[in-house]
DNA sequence: CTTTTCACATACCACCGGTATGTTAATGAG
DNA sequence: CTCATTAACATACCGGTGGTATGTGAAAAG
């Protein structure tokens, strides 16, 4: 029963097909910059198909950037637990942040067009069902087991958050730092001192 | 000698006009909703004054931008140099900065849709030469005069300042925090704690 | 007074996001 | 098996947009 049948497999593959070209071509060209034209070009499909999986240009842009935004939570938890102390975790989850969204594609897609098209707003929801919600649950973890002084860990996760999406667009700069790896010791500095205040 | 001159009056006229109400119409629907044609209604003139003064839609922006990020500049570099303490100065123009930041129409322009319109390395030469600039220079005295330990500013700087941006637009949305200060109280831990840590 | 130039206004165009309609083949009912 | 339905597109088309080429009148230069 349920088989997947030939219609919903031409269904998933033209989808597939558009996220996959869309992805490359916003990372590639900005959200802006890329025409529909463009895109149904290289998916091998038209405009049709197109409107017939999303609501808008802006919808296509949204599930692309899903997609991203759970690779990226998923290559950092995968990073974390491979550690069993929760402060390793922490810190190998920022690292692997930053590793992950110095790729220039990902940078594009999520840092920089991601909140313009979606609205700040909306791109937050996202950012939080994915990456920032790890970096909550790992400082929660870490106050509730002591090694963070007591204090409200939801300013403390958007100041980390936004420290490290800047750390990773300065990174992948070309006026970026000489040296990448001083930026990963000012964080580490910065996570570190929080240990030690209360 | 060198009077103004009728001429270059109406310029500067025309030209303060469409900066006034593009900077109105991009803080309240953002750039890519507002078409030139709102514009040059508001501002009284037609398109061909609009491409006398500016390249692109994008060099509009980028114009308007630059006033903004002066105008925040300004202020921050107030609130800072009503203190006379080093120490005082930071923390007194990371609160000027977040409060500045906190207005709606300031944020849309200068940290959502800056970076996706110009691109993020114009936009942080921006920045550079405005509010982060005071930031680098603050915290460089600070370790200058040994009351943050040695270390390399420029990481911190964009740390600190990426930490910032993150917090005033979370301060001014919907799902923000409960108690604004909260947030503050965060920020000054972290400052803080900068400072007991080699 | 003449000429040039500047600060626009007007007219126009290619293109883009979006829609409305047509077409074909898979699917489910009887 | 037949046949009506519908899902998954393709095609044709449209209003509006950013951008440009050209016209124009008044200020400035000589």
């Amino acid at each position: 029963m349920n088989q997947p049948g030939v219609r919903a497999q031409q269904r998933e593959q033209t989808r597939r097909a558009l996220l996959r070209e869309s992805r490359q071509l916003f990372a590639a060209q900005g959200y802006g910059a890329v025409g529909l034209a463009q895109i149904v070009e290289a998916a091998g499909v038209t405009k049709g198909a197109l409107y017939h999986h999303f609501d808008s240009k802006a919808d296509l842009f949204g599930a692309v950037l899903e997609e991203v935004q759970r690779e990226v939570g998923r290559r950092v938890a995968a990073a974390a637990e491979a550690h069993a102390d929760r402060w390793d975790q922490l810190t190998a989850g920022c690292r692997a942040f930053l590793a992950v969204t110095a790729e220039p594609d990902i940078q594009r897609i999520m840092l920089v067009d991601g909140p313009a098209v979606l609205g700040w707003s909306a791109w937050r929801a996202l950012d939080e069902a994915s990456s920032a919600q790890h970096l909550g649950d790992a400082l929660a973890a870490l106050v509730a087991e002591g090694t963070l002084p007591p204090q409200p860990v939801e300013p403390l996760t958007h100041l980390l958050s936004g420290a490290m999406n800047e750390a990773a667009l300065w990174l992948a700069s070309p006026s970026g730092p000489a040296d990448p790896a001083e930026t990963w010791a000012a964080l580490e500095r910065l996570l570190r001192a929080l240990r030690h205040t209360g």
